[in-house]
This record gives structure tokens, C-alpha cells and sequence, in this order.
RNA sequence: GCGCGCUUAGCUCAGUGGUAGAGCACAUCCUUCACACGGAUGGGGUCGCAGGUUCGAACCCUGCAGCGCGCACCA
């Protein structure tokens, strides 16, 4: 199945003619093929193990893979992968979503820039040809992407939000939810996007504090030439819409005032006073002008007043009021400022005052949104209870939890969702009208399920048989309203009972990002519950958002969002993921920076060049040797192999991601390399045995396989890779599909040896650091000539001699307990006893005092803070036993290295 | 205005009551037959501020400050 004869994979290969650096590139894309090959990422609805699924949150079809995507993406593959180990039937379902208006866009901006045609040019089938073979030319990009991350998704179950069958679903939910009652059509105050020409729901609107102006002018009272209201408003363009001024009824300044006219300047006409207790007396003059038509709180006072609702603004955000000619046609913001010159003209404007407020934007052209009355389709939510239950009680699990607050938040104060788009690229509201009352129809205050019932409307999955009898509703369907469908509209057609719904149906895990909890997650919940009657995942884990290391969002504009393709290109996919990992915080934000790409990178070399080593010594997996063979070393790592196994089976049961890529780079690179590789390298070297070298390579093989496994899932390629030439997996075999060892590599051993021997490992590794760090104090930090004496030593440390010497560089290591050091010769105190370092010339005596002296202080000062705490009656009283147990055994250390280091100054003088 | 979160080494961040940590960056040394995408060593922190609880607080509680993010019809 794999290429062994040749390229990367190619086993027996002389070291000289391996390079010396890991070349990720073209082993990805191999193993990549491989793995599609040997069918490894396809789920088997039939099979009898247990389901573990995962539904991708659908990138947009035409978009480009960018950060945020290959840190979702990657943790889903890690899930997905891990679960396969732990021996799961594993589905990660994959996919794109159609995204309405930005995929519309895309289409009409090409359109407009190429050709100078509006999509109104080529009409609604011919446009929509054009979004259908963009979709076609484009869509396979960012499936591809995901691909060069190595994503391990079943691709045979790939599903688009607008296939057919996808499509069927859509619609019949809507039927359905108008069946309900739950969809109606009413004119509402939407939110408008004058850029995109639609209505907008209100989670796409996004508040924006801005720099504007407060408008202080006066409205001149009907019965009392004169005598002026002083009104402030952020928008005098909209004056012509003017219909009221409102007061607070508790607000004395304007008791008089409620009930009388007072005259609107352009277009004249004379408006009432009128009292509302939305005012707020506070704010600006106390007074507000009502424009019903332009401002929701407005709206809501004309509603309560039966105010007129006068339009003075076209769809894309230009002025219409043929009465003001001065204003008409103006775009709104030009207009805002004409608006203001003619009242100072009238001498009807104040002031002009600075003001910071909220306003809401558009998520497409970045340009504020208009509030504006218009014709929509609304969706009450339905199974709001059970959703909101569903995370309350626990049966959904948020992480981090902190979230389900924020759900719980918006559950409790549900909106109507605007559920129609004034788009063509979506599914069509399928929704017909009779031809014959068309224009009643489409003036209707409201539409609902009574008029279907009565024949004026049709709602159907299919249009009505008499088809030419009935126009059909141009408008589409909010992105989400299909969106909401996905964990399982994408597993089995309509009316269909379906063996994968079946197997993976609610799905286990959903990895998706904070800001989409209310346009997605909240949805999915709701409509799991009201199409399947269950919970659609069982654990949402909320991803950071990616920021830069300023902290601000990426984003295409600011140039500040590496292409993930080119870090791939860089550093390869393991190098990428890994590095991403790394920093993945549980939650909050997480400022990429590329040096931790570059660790990644860096990561899988040193883990490359570690196989280098052992491929030195020739290639297959040599049998662990028996349990007495086993050196200290031997024991000590792979009790740190046990240890790691564990550390990351209860970091994945809380979703740690960050702290499991800290564990592999801390045990392959701290433990396995610096210490193990390091101490028993001599093994390794022509002058061992043959016994001492197939004993350490069965260690090395025994622990590094296991490694590779417990890493695959967070680099899956380079493993692979490893895994193949060291030959750590059976012939044809891939190391994804091994399930993890039931076993641990020390179980049911003689403990007590055990603990020994890690004993005598770890006093090994730390009085080597306490060595190179005299030898480098004495500048003699990368000489290998030195000599060192060593006395008051345990007896096990002659055979641990040749480790030691090799580790911190020495010719030769004497074990005298009679030493008698010369004067000033440098030494300090270890956990194996007082070491010497003569070093013939390059001895000062005065210098050596002055640093026995500078540790003895040191260490004086932690005895004194030691026997302090111990000497605290309460601390020795009411502290737990085990910490005042601990406490004496420091304090007798700190004890016998002070008499040491006396010792050694003594002999100084 | 309400809610949530953050504040620990120059930078990015771990650290759920018991001697303050990692990576990067920095300094010195080392191109020794796995790796310079490397090795060794080192400097660097009154853990935002002020109180409290506790034998003991980076950690728990209260208040404050700064930053960030949600939600909200102050024009």
C-alpha cells in the first residue's frame, strides 16, 4: 500500500543519506494520500463499536482557510483521532455552507468590476448560473485546505447546505414551523443593510461605538410664536420623518407643553407634544423627536400613539422627500450636515455638541445599518424551553461553562428572527401567492397560517400543482436557517431512516467559536429538538478567538492574518498544529504570534532527529529485555512514559489541548532527549556491549513507539512517518488506526525498584546540573579534560560513574571519601554528595570563599525560613501532617548542605 | 447601565492553599560522530492595587483601578 521502496518512507536507508533536518512537505502530502487510500478516515455506520461523531462547523464555500479555521479544524482532528485510539467508530462529517450574502457579493462585485453589470442586469436564473459555477470553480479550495492540515475527515459524507437533499430539509422546516404558527410575515422595523439592499437578523448587526455629533435645535410652539422646545437628536436628516415630539409625562419643565403643536421647518408642518415614558428626562434637553419610519424606539412610540410613519429614505440609504428639494436624492450622511447648515440657516440649531455612541453596523461594506420598516418573515423560536433546559441542567456541557451564563442570557430574551433575505443566492421562501390578489397580498399587515388555509397563500415543500396560478415569494432564507439544521440534515435525507443518523445522531463534540453561539449553537440546540427530538452534541468546546499580538482581530483589511498555507509551506502542518496547540488557551484569547509556529516546526525535528539517532543503531523493534536488565535510566523514562500516558488520558476528559501539547514537549524534549538519550547514549557507542546496546534500544523502541502513538494525534504526519521507518507498526498497518495500549510499560513491576531507580535517575540528572553549572562558573563549562573528586557518596554511584562523567563532561570522576581538596578548590554540595573539581591553575582561593560564602548565606536563609515555619507553634499544630512531615525533611536538607558547605569553607582557610 | 473575562519575567502565557514556572527574547560558552530548527549555563518577577479569611494566599472573599468582550430602544 505505501511506497517502502523509495521517497522518505524507504526503510534501511543509510544515515549519510538521511538529512539532517525534517523535510515535512512531502511527507504530508503522502501520508495524506495514504491515509485516503486505505479509507482510514470513513465511518462505518454498520460497525459495532461505539459512535464518536463530530459535524465540521461549515466554512464558507468560497472562502479561504485563515487561522481561526485551522485552530477549529485541528481540534476536531485531535478529537476525532484520539477517539479512533480509544477504539471508537469515529465520524467527522464535513462541509460547506452556501453564506448567502457574502458569497452573493463576492459574485456581484466580480460581476460589477468585470462586466459593469448588477445582477438586476442578467436576472435571478442567470445570475444565480453565475454564483453556481463560482461555488463550482471555488468551493473545492478551502475542502483542500483542510486536506493540508491534515484533517481527517470522512469525505465520502462531504454535504453542502444547498445540495438537494439539504435543501429539501430547509424547506421543510419552514413548512413545517408555519404549519405551527411559528412563521409569520409582517412589517416590521428590521435592520437594514443599505450596502447589501437586505434586512439583517439582529445578531449580524454589530454595535460600534462611534465618534459622532449631538444636535441641539429648537422646534418653534404653534400657539406661541416665540416660545421654542429644545430637542437633541445624532440625526437631523431624518426631520422630515418628524411626527411628534415626546416628553417624559413625569417631567414638570414640559407638563404645560403636552397636548400642543409645535412647527417641523422642513417640510413645514405643525407636529404634536406628546408624553411617553420612554423619554428619559436625563438625557440631552429632556425632549425627543419621534421619526417613526428611521429610529426603532421610535417606531415603537409612533405604535403606541398611532403616529403616521412617513419614509424619507430609499433603500440604499439616500434621502426621499420630494418637499425638501435641497435634501432629496442626498446620500444620508451628506444629507446630515446639510441638514444641519439650513436649521442654522433658520436659526433653529443650538449647538453641536461631541457625543460617543452606539451604532450598529453591517457586517458587509462596514457601513452603518438603517433601521427600516419593511416586509419580513419572522420566526418565533420554537423548543425554546427544552433547549434552554438542555444546558441548564447540564445534559449539554459548555466549555468553558462560563458561556452557558451567556446562553442562558439570550435564551431568556428571544427575539423574533428575521428569517428573509432580499438576496437570490439561498433557498427560496417557499412560499406562493395567487396571482390574483397579489398586490392585497403583498400589502397584507401580516401573513400566517390562516391565509394558507384559506387559499390566498401556499406553503409547501413543492410549488402548487396549478402553478401558474400563484407567484412565489422572491425572497431567500437567512444563511442560519439552514445552518441550524446541519448536525442532522447532513446525515440523512428527508423522510429517510437513515443508518448514519442512526449511529452518530446527537453528536458526541462541537468545536466552534464564542462568537457564533447565538447565529449557530443556540439554534442547532433549538431545532435538534424540535426536528429529532433530542440534543444535537453533547460537549461544545468553545475555541479563543485568534488575535494578533496587539490584540486586535484578524483581519484581511489590517493585513495582520498569516496565510495558513504558507506557514504550512514553512513549517509543515504538524509544525503549524503543534505550534498552535501550544499557546490554544482553554478559553479566552489567544495572540498568534509565528515564533510558536517555528517551535512546531523545531518540535518535530528534534523528535526527527531523536528517530535519527536510534536509525544509527539500525532499524526494527527490538524487544523490551527483562525487567532486572533495566538501569536506572531505563526505569526513569519509562515510568515518565506511564506517567505521560496518564497526564493526557485526564487532560483530554477536560478538553486541556493546550496543557496535553505542553506534556509532549516537555516529555520528548526535557525528558526523553536531555535526560535519557543523553545518559545512555554510551550504550549506543561502538565500544558497548552488544547486551548494553540492545537493552537501550529496547527501551528506546518500547517508549518512543508509545510516544509517537500519544503525539499522532496532534502530529499525524511526521509519526507516521517515524512510525513506518522504525518499523513500530505492523507492515501495511497505519499508526492512526492502532488503538492505544491497555497496559502500561511498568505495570504490576517491583514497585520499590521502581521508586529506586527513578531515585537514583533523578539525583543522577540533578547533581549534573549542579556540576556543569560549577564547571561553567569556572569557565571551563565545554572543557571535556576535567577531573572530579567526589565524597560522601552512596555506594550505588560507582556504576552510575561513566553516566555521569558523560553527562557533565569529565575525564575522570575519583570516589574518595578522604579526599582532602586542595585549598580553593571550586565544589559544591549534590544530591550524591560533595563534588571536587581541581582544576590545577586555575585555582583562587579568595574567589572560591567568596561563593562558598555567597551559598552558605543562601542556604542559611532557607534554613532560617524553614525552621521559622517549624518553630510557628499553630503552623506544626494546624497544618496538615504531611506538609510538617515535608517541612522537617527540608529543613534537615538545608541542615546537612550547611554543614557541608562549612565544612568546605573551613578546609579554605 | 447590566453581565462575563483578563491583569504573573522584556513578550506570549501555564500555574484550584504548602520553597514562583514554561517557551521565546536576552547574556556567556560550545560547530563534541541525532539535532545550530541544536547543546550547556546564567540574569530577570514585592504574581494590578488595598483590605480580609487562613498556621500559610498568585490561588479563596470584599472593594478599587486598568484592559477586553458580550448584552441593552438613552435620542
Amino acid at each position: 500500500m505505501l511506497d517502502k521502496g523509495g521517497g522518505l518512507g524507504q526503510r534501511c536507508r543509510p544515515m549519510s543519506e538521511l538529512p539532517k533536518a525534517y523535510e515535512p512537505q512531502a511527507v504530508e502530502a503522502k501520508w495524506y494520500a495514504a491515509w485516503v487510500d486505505g479509507n482510514c478516515f470513513h465511518a462505518d455506520a454498520a460497525s459495532t463499536r461505539d459512535a464518536y461523531s463530530i459535524v465540521i462547523p461549515p466554512p464558507n464555500v468560497t472562502g479561504i482557510l485563515h487561522l481561526g479555521h485551522v485552530l477549529n479544524a485541528a481540534l476536531q482532528d485531535i478529537l476525532a483521532r484520539r477517539a479512533r485510539q480509544n477504539g471508537k467508530e469515529v465520524l467527522w462529517l464535513p462541509g460547506t455552507d452556501h453564506a448567502g450574502i457574502a458569497t452573493q457579493a463576492k459574485v456581484e462585485r466580480g460581476l460589477r468590476e468585470q462586466e459593469g453589470l448588477t445582477r438586476h442586469d442578467l436576472g435571478r436564473e442567470a445570475f444565480l448560473q453565475r454564483v453556481w459555477d463560482f461555488k463550482n470553480k471555488h468551493g473545492d479550495i478551502i475542502i483542500n485546505q483542510l486536506k493540508r492540515l491534515g484533517c481527517s475527515c470522512d469525505w465520502d459524507r462531504e454535504r453542502f447546505t444547498m445540495d438537494a437533499g439539504y435543501t429539501r430539509w430547509v424547506h421543510h422546516v419552514f413548512v413545517e414551523l408555519f404549519k405551527k404558527g411559528l412563521i409569520y410575515r409582517g412589517k416590521r422595523m428590521v435592520n437594514w443593510c443599505p450596502i447589501s439592499l437586505t434586512a439583517l437578523s439582529d445578531e449580524e448587526v454589530i454595535m460600534t461605538a462611534q465618534r459622532s455629533k449631538l444636535y441641539f435645535m429648537k422646534y418653534e410652539c404653534v400657539d406661541a410664536p416665540g416660545e421654542f422646545v429644545e430637542i437633541s437628536t445624532t440625526r437631523p436628516e431624518t426631520l422630515m420623518g418628524d411626527v411628534a415630539i415626546a416628553v417624559n409625562p413625569n417631567d414638570p419643565r414640559y407638563a404645560q407643553l403636552i397636548g400642543r403643536r409645535v412647527r417641523r421647518p422642513f417640510p413645514a408642518a405643525e407636529i404634536p407634544i406628546i408624553a411617553d415614558d420612554h423619554v428619559d428626562m436625563e438625557f440631552g434637553t429632556g425632549a425627543l423627536k419621534i421619526t417613526p419610519a428611521h429610529d426603532k424606539a421610535d417606531f415603537e412610540i409612533g405604535q403606541r400613539h398611532q403616529l403616521e410613519i412617513i419614509d424619507v429614505m430609499t433603500p440604499d440609504g439616500r434621502i426621499h422627500c420630494p418637499d425638501c428639494p435641497e435634501l432629496h436624492g442626498l446620500d444620508r450622511f451628506v444629507a446630515r450636515k446639510k441638514a444641519a447648515v439650513m436649521l442654522e440657516e433658520r436659526g433653529l440649531l443650538l449647538k453641536v455638541e461631541e457625543y460617543e455612541n452606539n451604532v450598529g453596523f453591517s457586517e458587509r461594506g462596514n457601513v452603518p445599518i438603517e433601521p427600516r420598516i419593511s416586509m419580513q418573515w419572522f420566526l418565533k423560536y420554537p423548543s425554546v424551553d427544552e433547549a434552554a433546559q438542555a444546558v441548564a441542567s447540564g445534559k449539554i456541557q459548555f466549555r468553558p461553562k462560563r458561556w452557558e451564563k451567556t446562553y442562558a442570557h439570550w435564551m431568556e430574551n428571544l427575539q423574533d428572527w428575521c428569517i428573509s433575505r432580499q438576496l437570490w443566492w439561498g433557498h427560496q421562501i417557499p412560499v406562493w401567492y395567487r396571482k390574483d390578489l397579489l398586490d392585497e397580498l403583498k400589502n397584507a399587515e401580516s401573513l400566517d397560517t390562516a391565509d394558507h388555509r384559506d387559499g390566498r397563500i401556499y406553503v409547501g415543500l413543492d410549488a402548487p400543482a396549478d402553478a401558474e396560478q400563484w407567484v412565489r415569494d422572491e425572497d431567500v432564507m437567512d444563511t442560519w436557517f439552514s445552518s441550524w439544521l446541519w448536525p442532522f440534515s447532513t446525515m440523512a435525507d428527508l423522510g429517510e431512516s437513515s443508518p448514519c443518523l442512526k449511529k452518530f445522531f446527537p453528536t458526541t463534540d462541537l468545536v466552534t467559536g464564542p462568537d457564533i453561539l447565538f447565529f449557530w449553537v443556540a439554534r442547532m440546540i433549538m431545532a435538534s429538538y424540535e426536528f429529532m427530538d433530542d440534543l444535537p452534541f453533547q460537549n461544545v468546546y468553545f475555541t479563543a478567538i485568534i488575535r494578533d499580538l496587539k490584540g486586535r482581530k484578524m483581519s484581511k483589511s489590517l493585513g495582520n492574518s498569516p496565510d495558513p498555507i504558507d506557514l504550512m509551506e514553512k513549517y509543515g502542518a504538524d509544525g503549524l498544529r503543534f505550534g498552535l496547540m501550544r499557546i490554544a488557551p482553554v478559553g479566552s484569547d489567544l495572540r498568534f504570534d509565528e515564533s510558536s509556529v517555528e517551535e512546531g516546526r523545531n518540535f518535530a525535528n528534534k523528535l526527527y532527529n531523536a528517530c535519527r539517532l536510534r536509525q544509527m543503531s539500525g532499524i526494527g523493534m527490538q524487544p523490551l529485555p527483562a525487567f532486572e536488565l533495566l538501569r536506572p535510566y531505563h526505569i526513569d523514562v519509562m515510568a515518565k512514559l506511564d506517567d505521560l500516558s496518564a497526564d493526557l488520558a485526564a487532560s483530554y476528559a477536560e478538553y486541556r489541548f493546550g496543557e496535553i501539547a505542553q506534556r509532549l514537549y516537555e516529555f520528548l524534549w526535557n525528558d526523553f532527549c536531555d535526560k535519557f538519550l543523553e545518559a545512555v547514549k554510551l550504550d549506543l557507542r561502538d565500544s558497548a556491549s552488544e547486551q548494553q546496546r540492545s537493552n537501550t534500544l529496547g527501551v528506546f523502541d518500547a517508549v518512543m513507539s508509545r510516544y509517537l502513538q500519544l503525539l499522532s494525534p496532534y502530529m499525524p504526519h511526521v509519526t507516521e512517518e517515524l512510525s513506518l521507518r522504525m518499523e513500530y507498526v505492523p507492515s501495511g498497518a497505519f499508526l492512526m488506526q492502532q488503538p492505544l495500549p491497555s497496559r502500561n510499560l511498568l505495570e504490576n513491576l517491583d514497585e520499590v525498584a521502581i521508586k529506586r531507580d527513578r531515585a537514583i535517575a533523578a539525583s543522577i540528572y540533578e547533581s549534573a546540573g549542579r556540576i556543569r553549572n560549577l564547571k561553567a562558573e569556572y569557565k571551563v563549562g565545554s572543557r571535556k579534560d576535567v577531573k572530579l573528586v567526589i565524597k560522601g557518596f552512596s555506594p550505588w554511584l560507582e556504576e552510575q560513574k561513566p553516566v555521569l562523567a558523560l553527562l557533565v563532561g569529565a575525564a575522570e570522576i575519583l570516589l574518595d571519601h578522604s579526599y582532602q581538596s586542595p585549598k580553593g578548590t571550586p565544589a559544591a554540595v549534590t544530591s550524591i554528595g560533595e563534588v571536587y573539581l581541581p582544576l590545577d591553575g586555575l585555582i583562587d582561593v579568595d574567589a572560591e570563599r567568596t561563593r562558598l560564602t555567597k551559598e552558605i548565606q543562601i542556604t542559611r536563609g532557607e534554613l532560617a525560613k524553614s525552621e521559622g515555619k517549624l518553630g510557628n507553634a499553630s503552623f506544626v499544630d494546624r497544618a496538615p501532617p504531611e506538609i510538617v512531615v515535608q517541612e522537617k525533611s527540608r529543613l534537615q536538607e538545608w541542615r546537612d548542605k550547611l554543614a557541608q558547605l562549612e565544612e568546605m569553607l573551613a578546609a579554605l582557610a
